[in-house]
DNA sequence: TTTGCTGCAAAGGCTTTGCACGGAT
DNA sequence: ATCCGTGCAAAGCCTTTGCAGCAAA
């Protein structure tokens, strides 16, 4: 429901727009960075991507994920310790982020983005993006699945 | 107003409490860390530390930020392409992010709070901490000061 | 005196870069 | 055929770690 759900046709239709080449690679890796719902890291993109393209290098993830990055299409979430993790989500919302599974739940809420809207008017400021991150235990850690 | 002003005496006092030795290092680390309002890197409270204690070394900057972190006294705040920034308000509030000029500045918000509440109850989720960031162009650089 | 801390340097993890080959247009 | 993109390896940056000397309790 948050992720932006994206076809192959429309992800060759935006890097031929960006003037970008559309390989077999940039596509596969836009797919799971932009389909994958669970916040993924560049190395799980790897992962995943080496399934179906056994060739592929770290490096031309990063390189892919940095072209989305500049476009907007995902946002960086850096973390102390650990990888960072992409989100293709970059409207507002709330990343809940569980500290004993590493996962990562986007929430929706009415109040969060019209806060948001409220205290960039009221400060004055110019506001280009957002990260609201709530940090704890998920429901299902908490009932004792950890 | 927002980042806690402590007094030697009172940090003193909790590096004991938590079983630290309070050497001049620590104590002038703490010093910047716990009472600086601009979100400083470990770099710059390096710099900072080392015009008082010209031997103080980097590595003893961050094991000291460690200790702060672990004990929620500092909250570490990772970027992309930049080093990380540490902010003594610990409290929910917002982060005024400026792309342009890398300041950030604290904003106090009583809808933030409650939001951050009242999210974390829905989604049955046990809050530990947040982050809550505002990117975009702060007022000072808007103005054509940058 | 004892223990933990410092400073140095080296190592580490993640990410970026340089370059020659190969594939998309 | 051209030029951009890939994959590899090396470099880079920030941060952490190991260790011997030193300072705090």
């Amino acid at each position: 429901m948050s992720s932006s759900q994206k076809s192959d046709a429309v992800i060759i239709e935006i890097l031929r727009k960006k003037g970008y080449k559309a390989t077999t690679q940039r596509i596969a890796i836009c797919r799971f960075a932009l389909q994958s719902r669970d916040h993924p890291s560049a190395q799980s993109i790897y992962d995943e991507v080496r399934r179906v393209h056994p060739t592929v290098s770290l490096a031309t993830v990063y390189k892919t994920l940095q072209i989305l990055k500049e476009h907007g299409l995902v946002q960086e979430l850096d973390f102390p310790e650990s990888q960072a993790r992409f989100d293709s989500y970059v409207e507002p919302h709330i990343n809940l982020i569980c500290q004993l599974c590493g996962n990562i739940q986007d929430f929706d809420d009415k109040a969060a983005r019209e806060m948001v809207e409220r205290v960039a008017t009221k400060a004055e400021f110019t506001r280009k993006g957002q990260r609201l991150d709530i940090y704890g235990v998920c429901k299902t850690c908490h009932n004792g699945n950890k």
